[in-house]
DNA sequence: ATAGGGTTAG
């Protein structure tokens, strides 16, 4: 390849062929160095076919090498602006942006003009830079403007590369607008700069706008288009596009084909994905990385895994993929075992795979991976990125660190509304209402603007606080003050908020006031406060509203029998119990592990699968004897099924957090704490019986459940019972 | 110039 682009200016050498042989063979900077000494000695100029050579070596690559070939360059006899251009677009093709800019820089200090080839060189290359770049684009550009030649559609188009790839597609698109011929090439950038900033509704008016124009879409264009839709999620306007594919008689290569299988496969459409791949041979990485994402998005996370497993040559992006499929389907033990597979292989994680593994980390709520996956961040270079301190800060949070969480929060010096929002959300986990009120204060007086998520989890804070007035205040000043318009989720927080503080009736009146129809998540926040209060009445009501919307919502049948069941009625229970086996509705197992010294131990209900089994049972026999002398008495109550008392008692003093507990307290010392995590919320005795053993048995108890964290001390809670 | 993976809540 080197030797083809070398002919051409070997030719032009003067008749010198040994030197010129040499400077052809040459590999190595010393090897250079003499060369360049013996063309000084000879008196030719013969700098552009050194230079050439030199910064089309793969050393032209490395600072020091880079430095000499520049200094080479500014003390050739006569350093033209020919000869500079040439140099920038040879160093710009093989080695990072950054030194493309670092030689511009250069050679605007040394007064040498670029020309319009090497325009479009620097800035693809400030484009390739973010953080930085954002000044040098705008200088280039202005450069481009002085000199007249920002009037050169290759200039224009890389100006406008350069905008959006640094997120400002707005600027970008004034340029595009001014230019006056555009090529298929630049709508393309515009296109994609749109996609590349986020902006994919945007991109999807502008490819309307680009076909009212006349501009017939090649497969690069219907590529971006079709990735566009993608990730919104838009299966109308990329079928659309398939349509039209297949109406045009375009021929289909692997780059659509993977756009069309991406397409149907982040839309949840897996039938007419695995046809298409089906069709595909040979199987290429892209394509089967997008199915791997499509199943596991839906869950089907084993069809996803053996996708995965027969793909040979797997890249970072397929690893990220099955790491965050895992992570996000509640298997984050299997995310972290993956990750440590694929570091193990010598596969470098970027920043998209750590945000997955941490977010792993922090469902897991384990604090020993959560350590080690942080200073795994500050190694390897990772911890400057907002988005990851983002993700970390909520790691800590969800690990039960709040404190951790707090530094993290307090050390980031740009925070963006996702960094206020997760430490918000943190203290609305640990049920510190008051803190998570005053962080939001703190956001709005640094003047960021807080979006629909803020706002649940603040309504959330008040919540899991009891602070009703404050919610309520909040939910109004949402809609009055910042404009933004109440969702479901919304009122289903506002519902779960009144609910708790046994205001049914007022929660009622608050389903029946909404715009809109309530959804599954408004009613269900309702029924779980019926359950609380142990209103039947209601409950039924809002039970069979749940249903009708429904038919298979596992909780509603839950709730539903435990309401009876609260209520002695054992005869609604049965029905509720045949009704939901008759439909295969499944309740959800509840489950709990603990983190000892670096590893996770799972626990279901009554499970002795642990090798420690019979020594836990043992402890736990000796922990409720010692907890009946303080006046522990199991609360049979929310025992669901119709069972002998001793049969209910039994029942209850197996659940899964009183296993965890015990195997945590035979593995600590006083004055430790102990964490558990638990995937469902804790129930009455177990919330019971955590405060009394850690009393009793002088540890911090710190248990996360589906929805906040319980801090058990002395006897007392966090939560002040209000959970 | 093009296709695949990501952070806050639920």
């Amino acid at each position: 390849m080197e030797t083809a682009t070398l002919q051409p200016l070997a030719a032009a050498l003067p008749p010198s062929p040994s030197l010129n042989h040499r400077i052809l063979t040459a590999t190595t900077v010393p090897h250079f160095k003499q060369i360049h000494a013996q063309i000084l000695r000879s008196g030719l100029d013969i700098s552009a076919p050194f230079l050439s050579r030199l910064l089309a070596l793969p050393l032209a690559s490395s600072p020091s090498s880079l430095d000499y070939a520049l200094s080479v360059l500014l003390h050739s006899p006569s350093p033209d602006f020919r000869l500079a251009n040439r140099a920038l677009r040879a160093l710009s093709s093989a080695t990072d942006p950054r030194w493309t800019l670092v030689a511009y820089g250069r050679l605007r200090r040394a007064g040498l003009a670029l020309d319009r080839f090497s325009f479009p060189t620097v800035l693809r290359a400030a484009a390739r830079v973010r953080g930085v770049a954002g000044v040098v684009a705008q200088e280039v550009h202005g450069l481009a403007a002085k000199t007249g030649l920002d009037a050169d559609p290759f200039i224009q188009t890389a100006v406008v590369g350069a905008y959006t790839a640094l997120g400002r597609a707005a600027e970008g698109r004034m340029v595009f607008d001014r230019m006056h011929h555009r090529d298929l090439v630049a709508w393309g950038v515009m296109l994609d700069g749109y996609c590349q900033s986020g902006c994919y509704n945007e991109a999807l008016q502008l490819f309307d706008e680009m076909k009212s124009s006349g501009v017939i879409p090649d497969r690069v264009i219907l590529a971006t288009i079709l990735s566009a839709c993608a990730r919104t999620r838009n299966l109308t306007s990329g079928g659309a596009v398939h349509s039209y594919i297949v109406e045009s008689n375009l021929s289909i290569d692997a780059h659509l084909q993977s756009a069309l299988i991406s397409l149907y496969s982040s839309c949840g459409s897996m039938d007419t994905a695995q046809r298409l791949y089906d069709d595909t041979s040979p199987k290429n990485l892209v394509a089967s990385t997008a199915m791997v994402f499509g199943y596991a998005k839906l869950g089907k996370i084993a069809v996803a895994r053996s996708i995965f497993d027969q793909m040979t040559d797997k890249d970072l992006v397929c690893w990220s993929a099955m790491i965050s499929g895992y992570a996000e389907s509640d298997q984050p033990n299997e995310a972290l075992k993956l990750f440590n597979e694929m570091h193990l292989l010598g596969v470098k994680p970027d920043q998209i795979t750590m945000l997955s593994v941490i977010s792993a980390c922090a469902n897991m709520g384990a604090r020993d991976q959560a350590k080690w996956v942080h200073i795994f961040v500050d190694k390897n270079g990772f911890h400057q990125i907002l988005s990851i301190r983002n993700a970390l800060i909520d790691m800590y949070s969800k690990c039960g660190s709040l404190v951790d969480a707090r530094t993290i929060f307090d050390e980031t010096a740009f925070k963006d509304v996702i960094t206020w929002t997760s430490m918000i959300t943190g203290f609305a986990m640990h049920g510190n209402g008051r803190s998570a009120l005053a962080v939001f204060d703190h956001m709005i007086s640094e003047g960021v603007k807080p979006n629909g998520v803020t706002f649940i989890s603040l309504l959330y804070a008040c919540s899991h606080a009891g602070l009703v007035d404050e919610g309520r205040r909040i939910f109004e000043s949402m809609i009055q003050d910042y404009r933004l318009e109440p969702k479901h989720e919304h009122y289903g927080c506002m519902v779960d908020l009144l609910g708790r503080a046994r205001l049914l009736q007022e929660a009622l009146e608050f389903i029946e006031s909404m715009p809109f129809a309530p959804n599954v998540v408004v009613w269900g926040s309702l029924l779980g406060a019926c359950r609380i209060h142990g209103d039947v009445k209601l409950g039924e009501l809002v039970a069979r509203r749940l249903l009708e919307l429904d038919p298979n919502h596992d909780g509603a049948y839950v709730l539903l029998s435990n309401i009876y069941a609260k209520a002695s009625r054992w005869e609604d229970v049965r029905e509720v119990r045949n009704l939901m086996k008759n439909k295969g509705v499944i309740k959800e197992a509840g489950f709990s592990w603990i983190e000892l010294n670096g590893h996770v131990h799972e626990f279901m209900m009554r499970d002795k699968c642990h090798p420690r089994s019979n020594e836990i049972y043992g402890k736990l026999d000796e922990v409720v004897k010692e907890l009946e002398l303080v006046g522990y008495s199991p609360d049979t109550a929310t025992v669901l099924v119709d069972l002998q008392e001793e049969e209910k008692r039994e029942a209850i003093l197996l659940h899964s957090e009183k296993l965890a507990l015990s195997l945590g307290l035979i593995d600590s010392k006083k004055g430790s704490s102990i964490h558990i995590a638990k995937n469902i919320r804790v129930c009455n005795d177990c919330h019971t019986f955590m405060k009394l053993a850690s009393k009793v048995f002088e540890r911090e108890i710190v248990l996360r459940d589906r929805t906040r964290f319980h801090h058990y001390k002395d006897g007392v809670c966090s939560c002040g019972d209000f959970w």
